[in-house]
DNA sequence: TGTTAACCGAGACGGTACGTCCAGTCTTTCT
DNA sequence: AGAAAGACTGGACGTACCGTCTCGGTTAACA
């Protein structure tokens, strides 16, 4: 029946491949990352990363998701925009920070490679997306967000901002700039409600 | 002062080349480019193109934006809500076509490649997002919106939603959203000011 | 000491490695033979070929020489003449066939590699040239042929040749090429005696 | 018209190429060349080799066929036994040494593709059997050789077996075989006319 | 009858070479 | 003198196969 034949994968092998594509792409951008180097410095042979994904594009995300699992921690002030700003804040904080930087350029790879996108989309995206939406949905059973909102707007509303500054303008993405964002967000720019 | 030296023989050269550079973006997509097929459909050499752009991403992207000249018309109806909803979603309309895809492919080298990055910067983002602040000013003087509020602030939270969905989510970018997406802008999602 | 513990050898396995190695390269050429189709089309697994034979060169020329044990009849005609055009023209015969082509292919291998040559030497050709051998023998005995002569250069004066054919000139090797082959041989070039 | 537009194709590049293969043939044998050793030593990039030669192979015959231009000198004594025996001794000569040695790898290689035996057949082994046919020739028509005799066949008889030693038996091939050879050859083996 | 040594299938793995592709540069000849 | 043609370097890619190495499971002789 289920019996596992043959000689089992050696997890090691797998996990020092995934971490020097790690860091590969840290020290060097993802451009700059090769099959090659990643055999050399985990060890291993080109034949091995060939035989469990099927180009370089995979491993070096799949090293990037791996090691890429720590989550904001969620904040529970008691008021959704106090909620809201921290985890904000502390987003834009990774964003600049280097891994923010690798982020952005597997997103980059992602506008010409759809399997790239799925796998950033599947394994990073939601999962933190579906964190955020508490925040917001707690605040809305609290009865502090406006009636009928569609938190996924929301939601666009704050992260989209920041994506966007880091991906195209390059803007400074300090605490303040959040911070008006976020109060932004909440209260409209429109002087009457339209 | 700005002497205008070594200005290129062939005017015609130049055009042929980038738009060749264009339409094999469209059809192919950035990374199926190629400096030869670029050389071989304007009937050009490779060393003349080599000769006027440092590399293929300049060419590339030099093409792109030379056939990217067009701008967003700007509303005037009265009204800053329904401009920037005209605007918005022309612009979101623009994202979804062939051209917005091409855009984003470009985006997306950008992200390791800072010379890309600064070069539609520059020429194609700034004076588009000139013009969407023109718009949120004249609102701003007609006394629609919030006094003292940052417009650059306001301009983020408009179209950095609609990129974010774009280059990340995939998600749907359809006149509905759009709507929804202003509208809440405007309004602001919170039920009591912060 | 030599206690005989253990399971034993599965002679029906060696087998199958052999006939499927045969198979190979009967379809495919020296070239194409994997001992991984080998392993596959036996049932078998890649280590015990390994276990068994050093390398594929081994398994693949025991599987052929294994198959090829049938040696041409003896003839005895009374004339050795006949016995030796009757062998000679059964050999031609031979070489043109589909195995013919699948032992050139292993002298060609036995170029590079000297293991291979000692075994085609020893296991195929010296008992087939002890054979041709008894042949001049016999005729030496009945005074058919030259008193003095070499009898290995007589053997290499017919057979030499047919090899040149199949291995170098890729010229036709017909009977009729066997029978002026033959008589040449027999009667010589000369005019007269040098 | 035949207009040569473009930069030429580097002579030397060529030559380099032909020549490292050719001096790693003889240095390590056909298996141990390798196109990427071939171009570190020539100091030319794999491409440039891939752009000429279809593969491997080509290049490396072609490197031999291009060193081994020279033809053994064709004697003139007079007498065709002995124009025979002097050149069929240096072709013997030739075969068992490091050159013959490289000849028979690539013969052996030819064995399981057609290109290369076209190659050698054409390039090598013709125009060195039309000279050694020229001495047969001459014998011929002073009247040395029997009246209707094949010169085909005699040349088979004379170089197949030299052949024979070299790629199957790896018996002596020295001066005094060829002599017992050539002898035989030209007086025959049989004791009477068959 | 249970131990135990050897056998065997499955398949992971290192290593090495192959042949391909493309960016960029360089060198002629043509116009 | 500028441009086309196209040779050339350099370096990564992905593929293929060899031979080695575990595993888990099996089989027959021995104790």
């Amino acid at each position: 029946m289920n019996t596992k034949r043959g000689r089992p994968r050696n997890i090691e092998t797998q996990q020092s491949i995934l971490s020097a594509s790690y860091d590969l792409l840290q020290e060097e951008g993802f451009g700059s990352v090769t099959v090659e180097k990643i055999a050399e410095r985990a060890g291993v042979s080109k034949a091995t990363i060939y035989k469990w994904w099927p180009n370089k594009a995979a491993v070096v995300i799949d090293g990037f998701l791996s090691a890429a699992t720590e989550r904001m921690p969620l904040p529970d002030t008691g008021s959704v925009y106090e909620d809201v700003l921290l985890h904000a804040t502390n987003f834009a904080r990774f964003m600049i920070s280097r891994e923010g930087k690798m982020l952005a350029e597997i997103i980059g790879e992602g506008q010409s490679d759809p399997a790239i996108a799925e796998a950033y989309r599947t394994r990073y995206f939601q999962p933190r997306r579906r964190d955020a939406r508490k925040l917001l949905e707690r605040g809305a059973e609290r009865g502090e967000l406006k009636e009928g909102l569609d938190i996924a707007i929301a939601l666009d509303l704050i992260y989209g901002p920041i994506f966007y500054r880091m991906l195209l303008t390059g803007e400074k993405l300090d605490d303040d700039y959040v911070r008006q964002l976020v109060t932004t967000g909440f209260n409209g720019f429109s002087s009457r409600q339209v």
